[in-house]
DNA sequence: TTCTTGATTTAGACAGGACTAATACTGCTC
DNA sequence: GAGCAGTATTAGTCCTGTCTAAATCAAGAA
Protein backbone atom coordinates (compact mmCIF):
# COMPACT_ATOMS: atom_id res chain seq x y z
CA UNK A 1 0.00 0.00 0.00
CA UNK A 2 1.02 3.40 -0.99
CA UNK A 3 0.23 5.07 2.52
CA UNK A 4 2.76 2.82 4.48
CA UNK A 5 5.62 4.64 6.01
CA UNK A 6 3.49 7.91 6.31
CA UNK A 7 1.77 8.56 9.96
CA UNK A 8 -1.49 9.52 11.03
CA UNK A 9 -0.72 13.18 11.30
CA UNK A 10 0.83 13.03 7.91
CA UNK A 11 -2.21 10.99 6.68
CA UNK A 12 -4.59 13.81 8.21
CA UNK A 13 -2.78 16.67 6.48
CA UNK A 14 -3.20 14.81 2.92
CA UNK A 15 -6.66 13.80 3.57
CA UNK A 16 -7.74 17.51 4.81
CA UNK A 17 -5.75 19.11 1.57
CA UNK A 18 -7.47 16.67 -0.39
CA UNK A 19 -10.63 17.57 0.76
CA UNK A 20 -9.64 21.36 0.45
CA UNK A 21 -9.02 20.75 -3.22
CA UNK A 22 -12.04 18.97 -4.10
CA UNK A 23 -14.42 22.12 -2.40
CA UNK A 24 -12.11 24.83 -3.93
CA UNK A 25 -13.74 25.39 -6.88
CA UNK A 26 -16.87 25.80 -5.46
CA UNK A 27 -15.83 29.37 -4.03
CA UNK A 28 -12.71 30.53 -6.02
CA UNK A 29 -14.11 30.76 -9.86
CA UNK A 30 -11.48 29.56 -11.86
CA UNK A 31 -8.84 26.23 -10.96
CA UNK A 32 -10.53 23.48 -13.27
CA UNK A 33 -8.82 22.42 -16.38
CA UNK A 34 -5.98 20.35 -14.59
CA UNK A 35 -4.55 23.73 -12.88
CA UNK A 36 -3.71 22.32 -9.60
CA UNK A 37 -5.67 24.05 -7.11
CA UNK A 38 -3.54 25.74 -4.06
CA UNK A 39 -4.83 25.23 -0.98
CA UNK A 40 -3.70 27.77 1.65
CA UNK A 41 -1.68 27.16 4.99
CA UNK A 42 -4.86 28.20 7.35
CA UNK A 43 -7.67 26.30 5.59
CA UNK A 44 -5.68 23.62 6.48
CA UNK A 45 -4.81 24.38 9.77
CA UNK A 46 -8.49 25.55 10.25
CA UNK A 47 -9.84 22.37 8.85
CA UNK A 48 -7.47 20.00 11.71
CA UNK A 49 -7.50 22.49 14.27
CA UNK A 50 -4.28 22.73 14.09
CA UNK A 51 -2.32 26.03 14.49
CA UNK A 52 -1.05 27.75 11.42
CA UNK A 53 2.98 27.40 12.20
CA UNK A 54 2.02 23.88 12.78
CA UNK A 55 0.19 23.53 9.24
CA UNK A 56 3.62 25.24 7.99
CA UNK A 57 5.99 22.91 9.62
CA UNK A 58 4.17 19.83 8.39
CA UNK A 59 3.39 21.16 4.66
CA UNK A 60 7.31 21.70 4.12
CA UNK A 61 7.98 18.38 5.48
CA UNK A 62 5.56 16.68 3.09
CA UNK A 63 6.90 18.67 0.20
CA UNK A 64 10.52 17.07 1.40
CA UNK A 65 8.64 13.70 0.82
CA UNK A 66 7.24 14.96 -2.53
CA UNK A 67 3.49 14.43 -1.32
CA UNK A 68 2.98 17.88 -1.90
CA UNK A 69 4.18 20.75 -3.84
CA UNK A 70 4.55 23.69 -1.64
CA UNK A 71 5.43 27.44 -2.12
CA UNK A 72 6.01 29.72 0.78
CA UNK A 73 3.57 31.94 1.32
CA UNK A 74 1.71 30.78 -1.92
CA UNK A 75 -0.14 27.57 -0.37
CA UNK A 76 -0.11 23.64 -1.11
CA UNK A 77 -1.36 21.29 -3.45
CA UNK A 78 -1.11 17.50 -3.43
CA UNK A 79 1.34 16.09 -5.64
CA UNK A 80 0.47 13.08 -8.17
CA UNK A 81 1.92 10.88 -5.33
CA UNK A 82 0.10 12.38 -2.33
CA UNK A 83 -3.42 11.95 -4.37
CA UNK A 84 -2.60 8.61 -4.44
CA UNK A 85 -2.23 8.30 -0.64
CA UNK A 86 -4.90 10.70 -0.22
CA UNK A 87 -7.53 8.76 -2.24
CA UNK A 88 -6.02 5.57 -0.72
CA UNK A 89 -7.29 6.70 2.85
CA UNK A 90 -10.41 8.17 1.15
CA UNK A 91 -11.30 5.08 0.29
CA UNK A 92 -10.32 3.23 3.64
CA UNK A 93 -12.55 5.78 5.20
CA UNK A 94 -15.66 5.74 2.96
CA UNK A 95 -15.39 1.95 2.58
CA UNK A 96 -15.49 1.79 6.92
CA UNK A 97 -18.06 4.15 7.12
CA UNK A 98 -20.07 1.77 4.81
CA UNK A 99 -19.10 -1.15 6.41
CA UNK A 100 -19.98 0.32 9.80
CA UNK A 101 -23.13 0.90 8.74
CA UNK A 102 -24.39 -1.92 6.66
CA UNK A 103 -22.95 -4.81 8.73
CA UNK A 104 -22.81 -3.58 11.99
CA UNK A 105 -25.65 -1.12 12.47
CA UNK A 106 -23.42 1.80 13.34
CA UNK A 107 -25.78 5.00 13.01
CA UNK A 108 -25.51 6.93 10.14
CA UNK A 109 -23.99 9.77 11.88
CA UNK A 110 -21.71 8.64 13.85
CA UNK A 111 -20.13 6.31 11.22
CA UNK A 112 -18.00 9.27 10.39
CA UNK A 113 -16.19 9.50 13.14
CA UNK A 114 -15.59 5.73 13.83
CA UNK A 115 -14.27 5.28 10.48
CA UNK A 116 -11.62 8.25 11.22
CA UNK A 117 -10.58 6.30 13.79
CA UNK A 118 -9.71 3.27 12.35
CA UNK A 119 -9.17 4.39 8.40
CA UNK A 120 -5.32 4.79 8.99
CA UNK A 121 -4.96 1.37 10.15
CA UNK A 122 -6.75 -0.59 7.84
CA UNK A 123 -4.72 -3.24 5.37
CA UNK A 124 -5.42 -3.38 1.98
CA UNK A 125 -6.26 -7.05 2.44
CA UNK A 126 -8.97 -6.39 5.15
CA UNK A 127 -9.94 -3.58 3.06
CA UNK A 128 -10.76 -6.13 0.31
CA UNK A 129 -12.78 -8.45 2.26
CA UNK A 130 -14.97 -5.58 3.40
CA UNK A 131 -15.09 -4.49 -0.04
CA UNK A 132 -16.47 -7.86 -1.08
CA UNK A 133 -18.81 -8.59 1.55
CA UNK A 134 -20.49 -5.56 1.02
CA UNK A 135 -20.81 -7.00 -2.71
CA UNK A 136 -18.16 -3.95 -4.25
CA UNK A 137 -20.42 -0.83 -3.18
CA UNK A 138 -19.71 2.26 -5.02
CA UNK A 139 -20.67 4.65 -2.75
CA UNK A 140 -21.06 5.57 0.93
CA UNK A 141 -23.85 6.10 3.41
CA UNK A 142 -23.89 9.43 2.70
CA UNK A 143 -23.80 8.87 -1.26
CA UNK A 144 -20.15 9.96 -1.69
CA UNK A 145 -18.61 7.77 -4.45
CA UNK A 146 -15.53 5.38 -3.20
CA UNK A 147 -12.21 5.23 -5.08
CA UNK A 148 -11.75 2.53 -6.63
CA UNK A 149 -8.62 0.27 -5.53
CA UNK A 150 -6.17 1.72 -7.97
CA UNK A 151 -6.84 5.75 -7.20
CA UNK A 152 -9.74 6.31 -9.59
CA UNK A 153 -12.26 8.73 -8.37
CA UNK A 154 -15.58 8.77 -10.23
CA UNK A 155 -16.44 12.06 -10.96
CA UNK A 156 -19.61 13.35 -9.53
CA UNK A 157 -22.40 16.00 -9.42
CA UNK A 158 -21.19 19.15 -8.36
CA UNK A 159 -24.76 21.06 -8.03
CA UNK A 160 -25.57 22.51 -4.34
CA UNK A 161 -29.20 21.79 -3.23
CA UNK A 162 -28.73 25.62 -2.47
CA UNK A 163 -28.62 26.31 -6.16
CA UNK A 164 -31.91 24.64 -7.09
CA UNK A 165 -34.46 26.76 -8.36
CA UNK A 166 -38.17 26.92 -6.60
CA UNK A 167 -40.31 24.09 -7.62
CA UNK A 168 -37.53 21.85 -9.49
CA UNK A 169 -37.55 18.93 -8.19
CA UNK A 170 -34.12 16.80 -7.71
CA UNK A 171 -32.30 13.75 -6.55
CA UNK A 172 -30.00 14.15 -3.91
CA UNK A 173 -26.63 12.73 -4.46
CA UNK A 174 -24.66 13.34 -1.29
CA UNK A 175 -24.91 14.70 1.75
CA UNK A 176 -21.97 15.68 4.46
CA UNK A 177 -20.29 13.28 6.27
CA UNK A 178 -19.51 14.77 9.46
CA UNK A 179 -21.76 17.04 11.74
CA UNK A 180 -23.61 14.57 13.29
CA UNK A 181 -25.73 16.70 14.84
CA UNK A 182 -27.04 17.98 10.96
CA UNK A 183 -27.33 13.95 10.08
CA UNK A 184 -29.52 12.94 12.73
CA UNK A 185 -31.82 15.65 11.23
CA UNK A 186 -31.56 14.84 8.07
CA UNK A 187 -32.04 10.83 8.68
CA UNK A 188 -34.83 11.91 10.56
CA UNK A 189 -36.60 14.08 7.93
CA UNK A 190 -35.87 11.74 5.66
CA UNK A 191 -33.48 13.86 2.86
CA UNK A 192 -31.11 10.53 2.26
CA UNK A 193 -29.20 9.90 -0.42
CA UNK A 194 -31.22 8.62 -3.55
CA UNK A 195 -34.17 10.74 -2.46
CA UNK A 196 -36.06 12.94 -4.53
CA UNK A 197 -36.62 16.32 -3.24
CA UNK A 198 -38.35 19.82 -4.29
CA UNK A 199 -37.45 23.07 -3.75
CA UNK A 200 -41.15 24.54 -1.90
CA UNK A 201 -39.77 27.75 -1.00
CA UNK A 202 -37.35 30.03 0.22
CA UNK A 203 -36.86 32.16 2.72
CA UNK A 204 -35.27 36.28 2.72
CA UNK A 205 -31.82 36.43 1.36
CA UNK A 206 -30.08 33.53 3.13
CA UNK A 207 -32.49 31.99 4.48
CA UNK A 208 -33.55 28.74 4.97
CA UNK A 209 -35.07 26.71 2.30
CA UNK A 210 -38.28 24.65 2.30
CA UNK A 211 -38.05 21.23 0.74
CA UNK A 212 -40.71 18.87 0.20
CA UNK A 213 -39.49 15.42 0.73
CA UNK A 214 -41.50 12.47 -1.56
CA UNK A 215 -43.47 10.28 -0.29
CA UNK A 216 -43.75 12.11 2.80
CA UNK A 217 -47.20 14.35 3.19
CA UNK A 218 -46.24 16.02 5.84
CA UNK A 219 -45.36 19.93 5.83
CA UNK A 220 -42.23 21.11 4.04
CA UNK A 221 -38.48 20.47 5.55
CA UNK A 222 -36.35 23.98 6.33
CA UNK A 223 -32.91 23.49 5.82
CA UNK A 224 -30.50 26.20 6.23
CA UNK A 225 -28.15 27.57 3.41
CA UNK A 226 -25.40 25.88 5.40
CA UNK A 227 -26.38 22.55 5.21
CA UNK A 228 -28.00 23.01 1.59
CA UNK A 229 -24.76 24.14 0.22
CA UNK A 230 -22.94 21.06 1.04
CA UNK A 231 -26.01 18.69 -0.35
CA UNK A 232 -25.32 17.79 -3.64
CA UNK A 233 -28.03 16.52 -6.10
CA UNK A 234 -28.43 15.69 -9.93
CA UNK B 1 -13.63 3.65 28.13
CA UNK B 2 -10.83 3.37 30.32
CA UNK B 3 -8.00 3.58 27.50
CA UNK B 4 -8.72 7.27 26.20
CA UNK B 5 -5.96 9.17 26.94
CA UNK B 6 -2.83 6.56 26.95
CA UNK B 7 -1.24 6.44 23.25
CA UNK B 8 -0.41 3.73 21.24
CA UNK B 9 2.87 3.10 22.45
CA UNK B 10 1.83 3.18 26.24
CA UNK B 11 -0.84 0.57 25.60
CA UNK B 12 1.76 -2.06 23.83
CA UNK B 13 3.70 -1.77 26.91
CA UNK B 14 0.77 -2.12 29.39
CA UNK B 15 -0.23 -5.17 27.19
CA UNK B 16 3.33 -6.51 26.92
CA UNK B 17 3.35 -6.80 30.78
CA UNK B 18 0.42 -7.95 31.26
CA UNK B 19 0.95 -11.04 28.73
CA UNK B 20 4.45 -11.00 30.59
CA UNK B 21 2.86 -11.25 33.90
CA UNK B 22 0.25 -14.14 32.67
CA UNK B 23 3.48 -15.99 31.56
CA UNK B 24 5.54 -15.80 34.61
CA UNK B 25 4.67 -18.09 36.92
CA UNK B 26 5.80 -21.12 34.10
CA UNK B 27 9.48 -20.06 34.70
CA UNK B 28 9.29 -18.74 38.10
CA UNK B 29 8.24 -21.26 40.44
CA UNK B 30 6.37 -18.60 43.08
CA UNK B 31 4.38 -15.38 42.42
CA UNK B 32 0.87 -16.76 43.15
CA UNK B 33 -1.77 -15.93 45.70
CA UNK B 34 -1.64 -12.44 44.89
CA UNK B 35 1.83 -11.49 44.63
CA UNK B 36 2.22 -9.41 41.80
CA UNK B 37 4.75 -11.16 39.53
CA UNK B 38 7.74 -8.32 38.69
CA UNK B 39 8.26 -8.51 34.89
CA UNK B 40 12.00 -7.25 34.35
CA UNK B 41 13.01 -4.44 32.14
CA UNK B 42 14.91 -6.70 29.42
CA UNK B 43 11.49 -9.08 28.73
CA UNK B 44 9.44 -6.18 28.04
CA UNK B 45 11.96 -4.11 26.07
CA UNK B 46 12.84 -7.86 24.08
CA UNK B 47 8.83 -8.31 23.68
CA UNK B 48 8.27 -4.86 22.23
CA UNK B 49 11.52 -5.12 20.22
CA UNK B 50 12.90 -1.98 21.60
CA UNK B 51 15.77 -0.85 23.41
CA UNK B 52 16.20 -1.63 27.23
CA UNK B 53 16.75 2.28 27.92
CA UNK B 54 13.30 2.94 25.81
CA UNK B 55 11.66 0.43 28.14
CA UNK B 56 13.43 1.86 31.94
CA UNK B 57 11.68 5.06 29.77
CA UNK B 58 8.69 4.18 29.49
CA UNK B 59 8.13 2.19 32.51
CA UNK B 60 8.68 5.63 34.62
CA UNK B 61 6.00 7.37 32.93
CA UNK B 62 3.77 4.44 33.27
CA UNK B 63 4.40 4.86 36.87
CA UNK B 64 4.02 8.48 36.98
CA UNK B 65 0.42 7.64 35.66
CA UNK B 66 -0.05 4.57 38.03
CA UNK B 67 -0.57 2.45 35.32
CA UNK B 68 2.53 0.17 36.55
CA UNK B 69 4.61 -0.09 39.61
CA UNK B 70 7.91 0.21 39.03
CA UNK B 71 10.86 0.06 41.50
CA UNK B 72 14.24 0.87 39.72
CA UNK B 73 15.85 -2.77 39.40
CA UNK B 74 13.34 -4.48 40.59
CA UNK B 75 11.24 -4.86 37.41
CA UNK B 76 7.78 -3.76 36.93
CA UNK B 77 4.03 -4.90 37.50
CA UNK B 78 0.81 -3.92 36.24
CA UNK B 79 -1.11 -1.88 39.04
CA UNK B 80 -5.06 -2.19 39.39
CA UNK B 81 -5.49 0.90 37.12
CA UNK B 82 -2.81 -0.45 34.57
CA UNK B 83 -4.53 -3.87 34.30
CA UNK B 84 -7.65 -2.57 33.50
CA UNK B 85 -6.51 -0.99 30.38
CA UNK B 86 -4.51 -4.15 29.27
CA UNK B 87 -7.69 -5.97 29.61
CA UNK B 88 -9.62 -3.43 27.59
CA UNK B 89 -7.43 -4.15 24.74
CA UNK B 90 -6.68 -7.36 25.44
CA UNK B 91 -10.46 -7.64 25.13
CA UNK B 92 -10.73 -5.31 21.78
CA UNK B 93 -7.66 -7.34 20.55
CA UNK B 94 -9.61 -10.92 20.99
CA UNK B 95 -12.84 -9.89 19.94
CA UNK B 96 -11.19 -8.34 16.83
CA UNK B 97 -9.47 -11.51 15.88
CA UNK B 98 -12.96 -13.19 16.52
CA UNK B 99 -14.28 -11.22 13.86
CA UNK B 100 -11.94 -11.05 11.86
CA UNK B 101 -11.56 -14.16 11.31
CA UNK B 102 -15.14 -15.42 11.52
CA UNK B 103 -16.95 -12.26 9.73
CA UNK B 104 -14.07 -11.21 7.61
CA UNK B 105 -12.64 -14.85 6.78
CA UNK B 106 -9.21 -13.64 7.46
CA UNK B 107 -6.93 -16.56 7.83
CA UNK B 108 -6.62 -17.74 11.18
CA UNK B 109 -2.44 -16.60 11.23
CA UNK B 110 -3.44 -13.05 9.96
CA UNK B 111 -5.58 -12.25 12.48
CA UNK B 112 -3.02 -11.71 15.06
CA UNK B 113 -1.43 -8.89 13.28
CA UNK B 114 -4.41 -7.39 11.52
CA UNK B 115 -5.71 -7.04 15.47
CA UNK B 116 -3.18 -5.12 16.60
CA UNK B 117 -3.08 -2.72 14.22
CA UNK B 118 -7.03 -1.80 14.83
CA UNK B 119 -7.17 -2.96 18.43
CA UNK B 120 -6.36 0.77 20.17
CA UNK B 121 -8.66 2.50 18.17
CA UNK B 122 -11.80 0.37 18.31
CA UNK B 123 -14.19 2.49 20.03
CA UNK B 124 -16.81 0.65 22.93
CA UNK B 125 -19.47 1.23 20.69
CA UNK B 126 -18.28 -0.63 17.69
CA UNK B 127 -16.50 -3.56 19.93
CA UNK B 128 -19.95 -3.94 21.42
CA UNK B 129 -21.98 -4.66 18.16
CA UNK B 130 -19.16 -6.94 17.43
CA UNK B 131 -19.37 -8.95 20.06
CA UNK B 132 -23.17 -8.48 18.87
CA UNK B 133 -22.59 -10.10 16.13
CA UNK B 134 -20.55 -12.94 17.12
CA UNK B 135 -22.91 -14.22 19.65
CA UNK B 136 -21.04 -12.88 22.30
CA UNK B 137 -18.54 -15.44 22.17
CA UNK B 138 -16.27 -15.93 24.94
CA UNK B 139 -12.89 -16.83 23.10
CA UNK B 140 -11.14 -16.45 20.50
CA UNK B 141 -10.12 -18.21 17.38
CA UNK B 142 -6.95 -19.30 19.18
CA UNK B 143 -9.22 -20.23 22.04
CA UNK B 144 -8.26 -17.93 24.26
CA UNK B 145 -10.91 -16.36 26.55
CA UNK B 146 -11.72 -12.61 25.65
CA UNK B 147 -12.38 -10.82 28.87
CA UNK B 148 -15.45 -8.87 29.60
CA UNK B 149 -16.41 -5.87 29.21
CA UNK B 150 -15.48 -5.08 33.00
CA UNK B 151 -12.76 -6.29 32.96
CA UNK B 152 -12.99 -9.66 33.96
CA UNK B 153 -10.72 -13.24 32.88
CA UNK B 154 -12.18 -16.08 33.26
CA UNK B 155 -9.73 -18.45 34.41
CA UNK B 156 -8.06 -20.88 31.83
CA UNK B 157 -6.03 -23.81 32.47
CA UNK B 158 -2.41 -23.37 32.27
CA UNK B 159 -1.34 -26.76 31.75
CA UNK B 160 1.00 -27.50 28.39
CA UNK B 161 1.08 -29.88 25.84
CA UNK B 162 4.90 -30.21 26.79
CA UNK B 163 3.70 -31.22 30.05
CA UNK B 164 1.44 -33.99 29.28
CA UNK B 165 2.21 -37.63 29.44
CA UNK B 166 2.87 -40.52 27.10
CA UNK B 167 -0.09 -41.95 26.09
CA UNK B 168 -2.47 -39.60 27.79
CA UNK B 169 -5.15 -38.42 25.59
CA UNK B 170 -5.87 -34.27 25.98
CA UNK B 171 -7.95 -31.35 24.89
CA UNK B 172 -6.44 -28.47 22.98
CA UNK B 173 -7.57 -25.20 24.66
CA UNK B 174 -5.61 -22.68 23.86
CA UNK B 175 -2.72 -22.11 21.09
CA UNK B 176 -0.32 -18.91 20.46
CA UNK B 177 -1.63 -16.04 18.85
CA UNK B 178 1.20 -15.33 17.02
CA UNK B 179 3.63 -17.15 14.65
CA UNK B 180 1.69 -17.34 11.26
CA UNK B 181 4.27 -19.49 10.47
CA UNK B 182 3.89 -21.86 13.37
CA UNK B 183 -0.01 -21.41 13.00
CA UNK B 184 -0.47 -22.05 9.36
CA UNK B 185 1.38 -25.44 10.30
CA UNK B 186 -1.17 -25.85 13.26
CA UNK B 187 -4.00 -25.32 10.91
CA UNK B 188 -2.75 -27.40 8.11
CA UNK B 189 -2.09 -30.50 10.69
CA UNK B 190 -5.43 -29.55 12.34
CA UNK B 191 -4.22 -28.93 15.95
CA UNK B 192 -6.54 -26.12 16.51
CA UNK B 193 -8.55 -25.55 19.62
CA UNK B 194 -11.46 -28.21 20.93
CA UNK B 195 -9.23 -30.97 19.28
CA UNK B 196 -8.70 -33.76 20.84
CA UNK B 197 -4.79 -35.26 20.53
CA UNK B 198 -3.21 -38.31 21.88
CA UNK B 199 0.83 -37.91 22.69
CA UNK B 200 2.42 -40.88 21.23
CA UNK B 201 5.77 -40.58 21.66
CA UNK B 202 8.60 -38.02 22.25
CA UNK B 203 11.81 -37.95 21.04
CA UNK B 204 15.13 -37.32 22.98
CA UNK B 205 15.43 -34.43 25.93
CA UNK B 206 14.28 -31.49 24.14
CA UNK B 207 13.24 -33.25 20.75
CA UNK B 208 10.11 -33.15 18.95
CA UNK B 209 6.79 -34.64 20.58
CA UNK B 210 4.70 -36.82 18.21
CA UNK B 211 0.92 -36.17 18.31
CA UNK B 212 -1.55 -37.75 16.87
CA UNK B 213 -4.64 -35.71 15.97
CA UNK B 214 -8.08 -37.61 16.39
CA UNK B 215 -10.06 -38.22 13.64
CA UNK B 216 -6.64 -38.59 11.53
CA UNK B 217 -5.29 -42.20 10.49
CA UNK B 218 -2.23 -40.49 9.61
CA UNK B 219 1.09 -40.49 10.85
CA UNK B 220 1.51 -38.30 14.25
CA UNK B 221 2.58 -34.95 13.64
CA UNK B 222 5.97 -33.55 15.31
CA UNK B 223 5.62 -30.72 17.10
CA UNK B 224 8.67 -28.62 18.60
CA UNK B 225 9.22 -28.36 22.72
CA UNK B 226 9.03 -24.30 21.82
CA UNK B 227 5.55 -24.72 20.50
CA UNK B 228 4.06 -27.84 22.69
CA UNK B 229 5.01 -25.18 25.53
CA UNK B 230 2.92 -22.82 24.20
CA UNK B 231 -0.24 -24.72 23.43
CA UNK B 232 -2.24 -25.17 26.38
CA UNK B 233 -4.44 -28.18 27.04
CA UNK B 234 -7.16 -29.73 29.63
C1' DT C 1 34.36 -10.03 51.85
C1' DT C 2 35.78 -8.54 47.38
C1' DC C 3 35.51 -9.01 42.40
C1' DT C 4 33.41 -9.67 38.14
C1' DT C 5 29.75 -9.80 35.14
C1' DG C 6 25.49 -9.00 33.24
C1' DA C 7 21.35 -6.37 33.74
C1' DT C 8 19.71 -1.57 34.47
C1' DT C 9 19.66 3.01 34.56
C1' DT C 10 21.45 7.72 33.48
C1' DA C 11 23.04 11.01 30.00
C1' DG C 12 22.60 13.10 25.88
C1' DA C 13 20.64 13.20 21.04
C1' DC C 14 17.23 13.05 17.64
C1' DA C 15 12.79 12.88 14.94
C1' DG C 16 7.92 13.85 14.75
C1' DG C 17 4.31 17.06 15.92
C1' DA C 18 2.26 20.79 18.22
C1' DC C 19 2.24 25.56 20.51
C1' DT C 20 3.14 30.74 21.39
C1' DA C 21 5.50 34.97 20.34
C1' DA C 22 7.83 37.55 17.11
C1' DT C 23 8.89 38.67 12.36
C1' DA C 24 8.13 38.93 7.37
C1' DC C 25 5.51 38.95 3.28
C1' DT C 26 1.38 40.13 0.09
C1' DG C 27 -2.04 42.56 -1.70
C1' DC C 28 -5.17 46.20 -1.37
C1' DT C 29 -6.06 51.01 -0.63
C1' DC C 30 -5.09 55.69 -1.26
C1' DG D 1 4.39 54.13 -4.99
C1' DA D 2 3.68 54.08 0.39
C1' DG D 3 1.14 52.32 4.14
C1' DC D 4 -1.63 48.85 6.40
C1' DA D 5 -4.08 44.76 7.55
C1' DG D 6 -4.03 40.21 7.55
C1' DT D 7 -1.74 35.94 6.42
C1' DA D 8 2.41 33.10 6.71
C1' DT D 9 6.70 31.90 8.29
C1' DT D 10 10.59 31.78 11.55
C1' DA D 11 12.26 31.11 16.31
C1' DG D 12 12.27 28.83 20.24
C1' DT D 13 9.84 25.27 23.52
C1' DC D 14 7.73 21.20 24.86
C1' DC D 15 6.28 16.37 25.03
C1' DT D 16 6.54 11.42 23.21
C1' DG D 17 9.24 7.85 22.16
C1' DT D 18 13.40 5.94 20.58
C1' DC D 19 18.49 5.24 20.31
C1' DT D 20 23.66 4.74 21.68
C1' DA D 21 27.27 5.22 24.93
C1' DA D 22 28.59 5.52 29.55
C1' DA D 23 27.91 4.75 34.36
C1' DT D 24 25.86 1.94 38.15
C1' DC D 25 23.85 -1.76 40.66
C1' DA D 26 23.04 -6.63 42.25
C1' DA D 27 24.45 -11.08 42.90
C1' DG D 28 27.05 -15.02 42.41
C1' DA D 29 32.02 -16.68 42.33
C1' DA D 30 36.21 -16.94 44.59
Amino acid sequence: MVVTGTSRAALAYLKALYALEEESPRSGARGRLGTARRVTTSAIAERLAVSAPSATNMLKRLAARDLVSYEPYKGASLTRKGRAVALEIVRHHRLLETYLVEALGVPWEEAHAEAEALESNLSESVEERMFAALGRPRFDPHGHSIPTRNGAMPKTSRRSLWDVSDGEAVLVAQVPDSHSDALRYLAEVGVLPGVRVTIESRGPVGGPLFVRVEDNEDAPVALSKEITEAIWVH
